[in-house]
DNA sequence: GGACTAGGTTCCATTATTTGAAACTTTAGT
DNA sequence: ACTAAAGTTTCAAATAATGGAACCTAGTCC
């Protein structure tokens, strides 16, 4: 609903990944009609389109109703997507340490596209919520995390990333122009860490660090989230130096995971 | 020009979803000349197959080493498969709940092309492990899941997941026919249970229930892993009505999720 | 230093694949 | 039985994919 101009359609298939999208983003299964109305290709390229997929078993086709749901495949694709392209399984052991020191929930993030894609999670209360935490996507420029990521991207990239905001008002305090932003983003990169004011959720705030590459390069963030009613920005604030600490540690696991090509310059 | 046997073959998209399992397959980034070597495409196709993939965030290239590896988009995707067409958020708290109680591995699998593929998991010791666990794919013929659902198919989809089997004698106690499998799937059928004795690793055995919607369909698996050190297969088969038990309020919970449109007849 | 080589990228005429309006078939509704 | 809507197939035209070969580029060897 917001910008349009996605990814430009790389042939078929950048339209059969379209679709993909189309369907698996949508929350329950869809007939083909309700495809057909969501996308601007015509019934019969449509039809060939989808049938492929589920061919593919990149979709399922209920034989019963006659509608599709996300298949399979994307569930093995993912696992591997996930161990080798994430930060997540390096940073686990990490997480869970944090996770036991401060009662809070926790977020592994990357950035995908200017968009915050959660990677891992450590809520409050249960032991650990699987896949539900990774996977979801956020906005960029009224999370703690993104924020973070933003901040310490390189001009060129963040320059590319910022035009991807949709800077939409979710509360009072989100900011909501490419300036502000820009501002931001250089006071956190002088301090070294994010904070969310409410910018997102009201009564919701969190702290979020940058994970750096040896190098400098944005390899993620990861924030603890909490409530106005349980903390203050400050009280916060106090985990600055447990959340830079891991998020160096983060770092470091991962550059040591490096496989033995050429590591950074 | 295309009479040579090519598995996929769904044009071009099929192309690009075996180069991206490929890529993704690979336990490590792959270079361009690797997957050339690894692919029957030519060159050219290869390479614009490649930089599509990799715009559509599909795949990611290295920019440092100029590697490819999963991209992140993926995991997006991942989630979404994950949380809608698998069982495992529906049957987390069961699963739970069965983990706490008995303390062993437990699985939770459904079948994809005759193949097992694990969703969730719940280790002995460790509190879980994450994706470790999901999104691995295993035999049917020789697990305690895979015999479970494949013996609870209807005949003509069990008819055609048989000759998908590779009845590969992992160990002494592998079943390497379809004939003996036919005839061990009416057992496991007639029984309500499945076993695994020591099919597909030595000294490891396994008790196994199928999730049967309302109208009987196969929907998962979910079975509880031990070593025969530990305990032996009589021993295994007390947790039966526990089994089983879980097994009925997962299916009925999964159909209680069923979207307002037709339930099954 | 020069020329060799392998990995990577681009060109472009050829050709197969995709396209989509329309016709057709099946399913659901009255 | 009739009608409307959803789903499926057809086929000539248009487009996008193809792949052999030429072309870079960076590293290596003599």
């Amino acid at each position: 609903m917001n910008d349009m101009g996605t990814r430009s359609g790389d042939g078929t298939v950048g339209k059969a990944l379209d679709v993909l999208d189309q369907v698996a983003g949508h929350g329950r299964p869809m007939r083909f009609a309700e495809v057909l109305a969501a996308s601007p290709l015509p019934k019969a390229t449509l039809y060939r389109l989808l049938q492929t997929l589920v061919n593919q078993g990149m979709l399922r086709l209920d034989a019963e109703t006659g509608a599709y749901s996300p298949g399979l495949r994307l569930v093995r694709l993912a696992h591997m997507a996930w161990a080798r392209s994430s930060l997540a399984p390096i940073a686990r052991p990490f997480l869970d340490e944090l996770s036991k020191d401060v009662c809070e929930t926790i977020h592994l993030a990357q950035l995908d596209r200017g968009q915050v894609l959660y990677v891992d999670k450590r809520n409050a209360r249960q032991p650990i919520e699987m896949f539900s935490g990774a996977g979801k996507v956020g906005p960029g420029y009224c999370t703690g995390v993104g924020k973070a990521m933003l901040a310490h991207l390189p001009d060129d990239e963040r320059a590319a990333a910022l035009p991807l905001q949709a800077f939409h008002a979710h509360t009072g305090h989100t900011i909501t122009s490419a300036e502000a932003l820009e501002a931001e983003l250089a006071e956190i990169r002088a301090a070294g860490i994010a904070f969310d004011r409410e910018e997102h959720e009201p009564g919701i705030i969190c702290i979020a660090a940058p994970i750096l590459s040896p190098g400098g390069r944005v390899m993620g963030a990861l924030s603890i989230t909490t409530s106005t009613d349980r903390r203050s920005l400050e009280d916060l604030a106090t985990l600055k130096p447990r959340m830079i600490a891991t998020a160096a540690r983060i770092a470091e696991a991962a550059s040591a995971w490096q496989f033995p090509d050429r590591t950074e310059t």
